[in-house]
DNA sequence: GCACATAGTGAATGTGCATCACGATCACTG
DNA sequence: CAGTGATCGTGATGCACATTCACTATGTGC
């Protein structure tokens, strides 16, 4: 059923992960944060000043995980955590002058990045890609795949 | 510089990162296996039989964790560490029956999942998006990305 | 005002990864 | 045949993540 040069562009496709994951991990270290500070400081960016809770439900991970990578973000500088106006026994974590210029920088990085990738590839070829990936990415979808892990399907 | 679209690409292709990585990490995990162990699994069947220090070299770990992963496969059963017939400081790690079932199993799934990306894609559209990423996993080994880790650059 | 849910955290676990120190070998060289 | 140095695997440790359980301090609804 599965043809040769499916199994090839999926080997393609596992190697783009492998590669991705690679870079972003490495040029990240190299800022003092690992994987999952960065993702919190990502998702905490267009989420705006958030209680712990709310970064544990968008992170789709537990409570306790949050407070862990909270800890560590305000040690080193990135995040402060601030008492709730209204609910006290939350915190709003925000970011420091500093996160929010890194997040920036990273923010520019990413464009670079996607510059590089694609930047003066030919219209043609450029169009058809992107529409592959989409395609791929829906019938993912299709199958029940979310990026938010969210809710139980069963 | 860097162009709305090829944002918008890089998004895509970011969100497949991370759905591969959910599925597979998912699916493995209903066979008792880890990420980790799996990648050394998928190893060690396309090289054979090795010694520890060969799979720490083909992982890009430590020969540290190369011991703490097998230990975990033979614990469960999927490998067996034997002595090195002419070195007596090295050991052979196989499969036992019940791992090489299992990995022969998870090529059968690979194939369906890749039928499931690809399948009845239209002849235009794969042949493209194939073409695609080639280029991009061309441009990031250009740049000095490689999928094992190895050596040096600087 | 009381019962129950919720926010955040301490404690204990488990996995993956790394480095350092070591014992056992191998391999080469004098 | 030492003697030296590289190599294989592992014990001890330590860090990053993520989990569950137990517990305190608060909200909230009836």
């Amino acid at each position: 059923m599965a043809e040769q040069r499916y199994l090839a562009a999926l080997d393609r496709v596992l190697e783009l992960v492998v590669l991705l994951n690679k870079d972003m991990t490495e040029s990240l270290a190299k800022e003092g944060l690992t994987p999952s500070r960065t993702t919190l400081l990502w998702l905490l960016r267009s989420s705006g000043p958030s209680t712990q809770r709310a970064l544990a439900d968008g992170l789709g991970v537990s409570a306790r995980t949050v407070t862990g990578l909270v800890d560590g973000l305000e040690a080193t500088g990135f995040v402060t955590r601030q008492p709730h106006p209204t609910d006290r026994r939350a915190l709003l974590v925000s970011f420091t002058e500093h996160g929010a210029a890194v997040v920036a920088d990273m923010e520019r990085q990413q464009a670079g990045f996607a510059d590089l990738l694609f930047g003066g590839m030919s219209e043609d070829r450029f169009e058809c890609l992107s529409a592959g990936l989409d395609e791929i990415v829906d019938r993912l979808r299709a199958v029940g795949l979310t990026t938010t892990p969210g809710e139980e399907t069963s």
